[in-house]
DNA sequence: AATATCGTTCAATTTAAAATGAACAATAAC
DNA sequence: GTTATTGTTCATTTTAAATTGAACGATATT
């Protein structure tokens, strides 16, 4: 009966991570995953991630791949010697760093490249028509990614607190 | 020939916007509408979105529907009296206080209410068991709740200036 | 060395999200 | 009042992404 409760208790919170990581683009079974790591007491095994949720084993591995990519997990301690158990980071520098550095900033890096590229078309384009134009938002561009490149360092420094 | 290097242009602004929506976890066709009016020279009405990016009335209308829900863009003149023209808002501060309004706030505010929710049902559970440890897990997350109601305004603010 | 356990990978499947386009309402033009 | 034009809506289709599960390699156990 008791147990009952905590285990509605428990898929309330999985849920809640559920929609979290929704927001952040990432797949719901990284959520299950982080949200049921989170609640619980004791490290789990991707078995018991498995078994627990409900979900194959190899949505388990892929999305603690992911997790252990974002640092959003860490190893620890279990009865069984041959497996792997799990527990959750929590702090939210770690956690906001590990995403920025794992989904942000690659696509920042990318977005900078493709932007230099359009550069060098504009460049290399003959004047007149719309080359000034073009320019000038491109210019416009470059002043949104250079905030982007500012803006992310002081976001960690205050999560760091 | 002119012309020609245009639409490539045309075709790479478009599809480095494509890419930079995806990354907000927006459709590809809102990044594509956003695209062409960015590096458009005049305002353009849903009938040229439709021709010149070959998508259809229904993802134009609706794509234009969520970029002025988020304040991305507004209306302007043209010259068919009958039919509305849109330009690209360019502020980074307007397009980030839109997105995150739109977006982002309301999944924190329903996410506050699971949370009031599971402390609820925390507080309404008998003591021993899980309980502290449940209690501890739920304050860390308004926590983080906390952190990112404070996080945001000054985002906005940062960006700004 | 044979067998069992654990975890990963990846082709096939399923699911969720976005795009389509026909039907429709609203307005303007004739 | 009839016909054209413009834009929206929403049931259907398409596309992209996540999940599955069988096959596999690696490692431990007998």
């Amino acid at each position: 009966m008791e147990e009952e409760i905590d285990y509605q208790f428990e898929a309330r919170v999985v849920e809640f991570f559920c929609d979290g990581v929704r927001m952040l683009g990432l797949p719901k079974s990284v959520g299950e995953i982080y949200g049921l790591l989170f609640i619980s007491q004791s490290p789990l095994s991707l078995d018991d991630l498995v078994n627990r949720l409900g979900i194959s084993k190899g949505s388990a591995s892929q999305g603690l791949k992911m997790l252990r990519g974002l640092g959003a997990v860490k190893e620890a301690e279990g009865d069984n010697l041959r497996r792997s158990y799990f527990q959750p980071n929590v702090e939210l520098k770690r956690l906001v760093g590990g995403f920025i550095k794992e989904q942000v900033r690659p696509h920042l890096v990318s977005g900078d490249e493709k932007l230099a590229d359009l550069k060098r078309i504009v460049r290399e384009t003959p004047d007149g028509e719309g080359r000034q134009f073009y320019h000038e938002r491109l210019e416009q561009l470059e002043r949104w990614s250079k905030k982007a490149r500012v803006v992310l360092p002081l976001l960690q420094r205050f999560l760091g607190r």
